[in-house]
RNA sequence: GCUCCCUUCGUCUAGCGGUUAGGACGCGGCCCUCUCAAGGCUGAAACACGAGUUCGAUUCUCGUAGGGAGCGCCA
């Protein structure tokens, strides 16, 4: 069997985690059954669909990589296609026209409530003999009256519920325009899907859906509902949780290569397995191995991943991701190191690219200022020797490299019977200007030469004036 | 209210009738150490509850409690 998937958001937002995670799973799925994965913009709702949130559904996608075989489709552009569908049901009897006021119809919900019932249409209008005249009906799908649908959900496994839980729903609104429900099941037919993989908050659509598609003669596609993502309090994920769109992950910092890491272990394992490239997602992703339960947003966890992927991936690929950021606060990569270089070292004392572009800044830069306390404490008379001496090492250094450089410094610390910190912790504030840095070599190494002796010089200039103001 | 769904450390999870209930993040301790980190070792930490079924239940069944979703002329 050819599989095909599809993700079908609707543009009333950007791409949240959630979503994105659907996407991934649906891809995936594709992916590893040599399948399609198309993507379809559910855009019926012309009252609160927007370009910019197509665009950011796009954007979203295309940063995180799940590339789609077909498609965009837009629903919008198959209004053609719905409307001959209903007119179809409707001269089968399969759907029949409604005239039912919002008034009664809300009267009828309330009654129902009150009486401890469902609310559901109760079928006034499913055998008119006459058709009022002036008012513009809606469409209703006839639903069954009586048995069960049973479907075989892949991650919840057998789901039923008895017809007369239904009701006969809306498909068209008096304006002809069509319904969620409906629009659905026409394209998932139409577009041969035959995997339908999305958010659980469908599941309770999915019977009425089904009875659809078998009013149709088509047969229902294999459904998977996965669960939802909760925030790090357990609660629904909104706004006030931060970052839940994909891009703002982008902006603060995370490689997608995490993101997606740590999306897919949400809700879904392989043994005790926490790392996964995206060649093993994809070879050992199992629809059937998705979890039922909702799982809650660990931003801690994803930190880890992050740094996790900024220490292993090629230098190059963090060094593009990194290239954005500088951009973005401003820092010129032209005077400094390269930023592949770069990486390598700032990769393991950072979570997160805004924080390695922000601490790097120093090596692109310089500094100003010593940082006061750094310099109260390490700019001290007894360091001007140690800084002299290594000055001098550095001059005639051939091999500006890590290696050479550590060598260099311990030479110094042992000709002049210090230990390390002694020679290091001056050294660094005469580089940086704070007390914080990579490793001491490593930071020699970034800052360069001309740099690093500039530094030295500005030390050994402030301790010198700080002995003349005693 | 009704229907459907969910329930293993704080969090993500492994488990698929018999385990010292495993791993990961986070947290504590120790080691390493030129700062911050990273790394290594190590510790604390869970089967929601109650009945069954069974020689034996985290695992199977049914309840209870708690949580979620749906019940639109939104998707």
């Amino acid at each position: 069997m050819n599989i095909r998937t599809r993700f079908a958001p609707s543009p009333t937002g950007f791409l949240h985690v959630g979503g994105a995670r659907t996407a991934l799973f649906c891809w995936l799925h594709a992916r590893a059954t040599g399948g399609q994965f198309i993507l379809r913009i559910e855009d019926t709702d012309l009252e609160r669909s927007t370009p910019e949130s197509v665009q950011a559904i796009l954007d979203g996608m295309a940063w995180l990589g799940l590339d789609y075989d077909e498609g965009p489709f837009y629903q919008t552009d198959h209004f053609d296609r719905y409307a001959e569908v209903i007119r179809q049901l409707l001269s089968q009897d399969k759907a029949y026209t409604c005239y039912c006021s919002k008034q009664r119809l809300e009267d009828l919900r309330e009654r129902q409530m009150k009486e401890g019932i469902k609310p559901r249409y109760d079928g006034k209008c499913s055998h008119l003999e006459f058709k009022p005249e002036g008012i513009e009906p809606v469409v209703r799908f006839r639903n069954p009256r009586d048995g069960d649908v049973v479907f075989d959900d892949q991650v919840r496994g057998r789901i039923s519920i008895s017809n007369n839980e239904l009701d006969d729903l809306v498909i068209a609104r008096p304006d002809g325009s069509p319904t969620y429900n409906f629009t659905v099941v026409v394209d998932d037919m139409d577009m041969n899907i035959t995997h339908v993989i999305r958010g659980d908050d469908h599941i309770n659509n999915t019977p009425r859906q089904i009875n659809i598609y078998r009013a149709l003669g088509a047969e229902p596609p294999v459904f998977a509902h996965v669960p939802m993502i909760l925030g790090d309090d357990g609660a629904r994920l909104s706004k006030r949780h931060g970052a839940v769109g994909v891009m703002q992950y982008r902006d603060d910092g995370y490689l997608p290569q995490a993101l997606l890491n740590y999306l897919v272990r949400l809700g879904w394992s392989h043994g005790d397995q926490e790392v996964f490239s995206i060649d093993e997602m994809v070879e050992l992703f199992d629809i059937k191995d998705v979890n039922r339960k909702a799982g809650a947003f660990n931003t801690d966890k994803l930190d880890w991943l992050n740094q996790y992927y900024m220490k292993g991936l090629d230098p190059d690929v963090v060094a593009e991701h990194l290239d954005w950021h500088f951009d973005d606060l401003g820092i010129s990569a032209s005077e400094g190191p390269p930023l592949a270089d770069l990486a390598t070292v700032q990769a393991e004392r950072v979570k997160t690219l805004r924080e390695m572009a922000a601490q790097s800044r120093v090596f692109y830069e310089g500094y100003s200022e010593f940082d006061p306390k750094a310099a109260k404490k390490h700019l001290r008379p007894v360091s001007a020797m140690p800084l002299h001496a290594i000055r001098t090492k550095l001059l005639t250094i051939e091999d500006w490299s890590a290696g050479p450089l550590h060598g260099a410094i311990d030479g110094v610390a042992a000709e002049l019977e210090v230990g390390m910190g002694k020679v290091a912790q001056p050294l660094r504030v005469a580089l940086t200007g704070c007390g914080v840095s990579p490793s001491i070599d490593k930071t020699l190494w970034l800052m360069g030469r001309e740099r690093s002796l500039e530094g030295i010089d500005k030390a050994l200039a402030f301790i010198k004036a700080r002995v003349a103001a005693q």
